[in-house]
DNA sequence: ATTTGCAATAATATCTGATATTTTTTGTTT
DNA sequence: AAACAAAAAATATCAGATATTATTGCAAAT
């Protein structure tokens, strides 16, 4: 028998360290730009910005500098990682050869949960796109957090926890450049988004994959066209 | 007497700040296997054991469980991430995707330098690789080296930086199996090895690619009957 | 005997402030 | 404009202090 987990009154706590929630924003401000590419985070400043402690900061900043949305030159400080084309590029092909191997593992062993969630993501995201069509551009954040979370629905069932990590991380990177240019892909995005969803849903792991590819290079084309 | 510095204008100066020295030291410590896996890590024992403060240990721990090598459940401190079968056969296939692709651009990119780097890093690990078969085992970490610069070497024109650190780690991950269970595979590496780099200068990628998809797998299997 | 409750202990997360070094800036001189 | 030294700013590192949380030990209750 397997042991169980003690049902006892200690509750779920999501309450967040100083450590954490400093982290979740500066990231946070790093991805949306409030943060530019290339600043100098002055320890100083930050503390003022996120009042946390120099230690704690220096925590953060180091976790994303070895996440790579800081830099952090030897005995120079910490800055926020410069942006360039080279480097979206990079990102995207990236994300085309995990996603896409993610997609594939996971519609081979996708189960009916995996299927449930992937229609509610998609319904939720296509509500939001609707919105975005219509020229309610006020909620960046809203519609981001929809496409993410329908792209990981994809993706969810590929059975590894180390892809699913890095994908994030990717995903995130991914999602500054977006956020860098601030159009919305519209339409386009739409009909694509749908055309994963029904590929997926109808294990055709082929289809689905390509579909994701262009997704994922058209996204590209666009954003460097607005670089 | 090394304490005074030549004052040249612009040397480059490779002394370790404490902070990515001690960051070096655990995270080799991590990777054979000094440190084991699932093992507390209390700040007062790593204190004493790297004499850095708890600053600094806590900066450099939290590198660490961002790359993987540590886990920090919120407010339960640091723990040397544990192995598992799961887990290395999702660093395996993980390995195969990025490597196998990053040696296919490098086939396609490399230029003369590449080559001549490759056919040096091939002749440094085959030497090792005869101390070895030789019954000389004095020297994992000198074997290790040189199996990093030739898988390394052949990847490096890869023109993605992005995709040479995300491999960099995973490979690291994947040392600290292979040292753990201590054994060499012998002379069928060798001779995976030797078909790689002759593959790799004949500058036919996709034979390259699938001796290195078995090479990985291979290994894989080798590291799993041995768990 | 196992579970429950709670006090005692250990360990963590966080902050403050100090020091030695290094980097950056500034101002002067060639 | 280049070179350079003095001054200022910022960093890396450390040693505590404190509040909070986790773990352990053990007696009481089931």
């Amino acid at each position: 028998m397997e042991k169980q987990k003690k049902p006892d009154k200690k509750m779920n706590k999501p309450i967040a360290t100083v450590g954490s929630s400093t982290y979740q924003r500066i990231k946070h401000d790093i991805i949306f730009g409030e943060l530019n590419p290339g600043a100098k985070l002055k320890l100083e400043a930050l503390k003022q910005r996120y009042s946390a402690s120099s230690s704690t900061l220096r925590e953060t900043l180091n976790r994303l500098a070895s996440e790579g949305f800081v830099e952090a030159p030897e005995q120079r400080g910490f800055f926020v990682t410069p942006v360039s084309r080279e480097d979206l590029i990079e990102i995207t092909e990236l994300r085309v050869l995990l996603e896409c191997h993610a997609l594939e593992q996971s519609i081979k062993n996708g189960d009916t949960d995996w299927e449930g969630n992937l229609v509610a993501a998609h319904h939720k995201l296509h509500l939001m796109e609707q919105r975005m069509l219509a020229g309610d551009h006020s909620e960046k954040e809203m519609w981001k957090r929809y496409d993410w979370e329908f792209h990981l629905a994809m993706i969810e069932a590929c059975n590894s926890k180390n892809l699913l990590s890095l994908h994030s991380t990717l995903y995130d990177k991914y999602l500054r450049y977006q956020m860098l240019v601030l159009t919305y892909r519209g339409e386009e995005a739409v009909v694509e988004h749908k055309a994963m969803f029904d590929a997926a849903l109808a294990r055709d792991a082929s289809k689905a994959k390509q579909l994701l590819e262009e997704h994922i290079r058209n996204g590209l084309e666009h954003t460097l066209a607005a670089m």
